[in-house]
DNA sequence: GAAAAAATTTTACAAATGATAAAAAAGGAA
DNA sequence: TTCCTTTTTTATCATTTGTAAAATTTTTTC
């Protein structure tokens, strides 16, 4: 997906606008298994995912658990570490080869400062981030674990296919011993 | 806590854009009880809160589910209907009297256009949300039931005192006979 | 203060999920 | 292909959590 398509995603921008974002975005291309994000870090670089897939994830007791999934089009960023400038909470890995478009943090911040298109463009980017947290949270709350299943299969089909279990099973918030039984029932 | 203190908890603001946002504020006080927002309304209105707590829920297969406790110095908004403009899912009703300020959700919209510091203001106040809520889904995926009661209780002491079991039990994921079993482990 | 209502805790049993280990299946490399 | 590694499924048992109903405590009302 195009850089000029993503921006477009949130909040249609003026040109000189957008123009002023593009300016510094470079590319960058990761294999897969690389970690672009590090808990634990200070992260100063934001990312647009041009083509791939990423998750996100934090260290537990007992492995790793995955809390988001990215792909063509999302927007990748340590995000208590943007907001707050203290240490992040997760990491970020390439579970395909990836092409990314990349940017500072600090000159985000900077256009934030200074084009009034920029900071609502922005805000409007947080603002639906914030919505999907939300309603995932929620059904967390008062969904079964085959139910959340159920929605991601009809939500995100391709995940399956390009995403392993384990990882899909952590992000449900269920070992993959459960999330087996699962998919043994509904067949 | 006054309207002037909640401003800038989240983000410095010139006195300017201070006194542009508090000239669109009004106060209203509701009786414990009252039902401030809708699921499936599209809300016109956000509120900060004064002094009080109050609860966002959903409705579930059996009953609601509170997946927010707001209380002094918070923002009170239907995020799905604010942001996207279409219907709520979230209830918000008062859990003791409470005095509000108000304002008009088109208003901020304005201000938001004309004023860049108020962009900022606002994507500041949305990202500090969003880090909350992250951090909230996080918990729900790695730790047990146990483990998220006693955060809550060191997080929020005051909670307990002011806030029913059932809502509590239900904003942790869990029965409130499962509650009342933890805090019996506890004691 | 007594009666009534509401909130919380307890109990017993059922269902769901977790832990562990082992078997089966799928995918990669020589 | 064939071997080897990784991933997924299956089976067993232990633990946690849910459901429903009763018992207890707390709060409200008169």
């Amino acid at each position: 997906m195009e850089i000029d398509l993503i921006l477009d995603r949130f909040y249609p921008l003026p040109l000189s606008s957008k123009e002023a974002l593009m300016a510094q975005i470079s590319e960058v291309s990761h294999p897969k298994g690389h970690k672009l994000l590090h808990a634990g870090r200070v992260e100063r670089n934001l990312y647009f995912i041009k083509s791939g897939i990423v998750r996100a994830y934090s260290d537990s007791d007992g492995g790793d658990v995955t809390f988001w999934f990215g792909k063509e089009g999302d927007v990748v960023v340590s995000m208590k570490s943007y907001v707050t400038g203290q240490e992040g909470y997760e990491h970020v890995e390439t579970l395909e080869a990836c092409d990314f478009y990349q940017m500072k943090a600090q000159h985000l911040g900077d256009l934030f400062s200074s084009d009034i298109h920029i900071a609502n463009w922005g805000r409007k980017l947080i603002e639906l981030e914030l919505i999907k947290t939300e309603e995932r949270l929620i059904s967390m709350q008062f969904k079964t674990a085959q139910q959340r299943y159920l929605d991601l299969i009809s939500d995100a089909p391709d995940l399956l296919q390009r995403v392993q279990l384990c990882h899909i099973a952590s992000y449900l918030g269920i070992t993959q011993v459960s999330l087996s039984r699962i998919r043994a029932e509904i067949r």
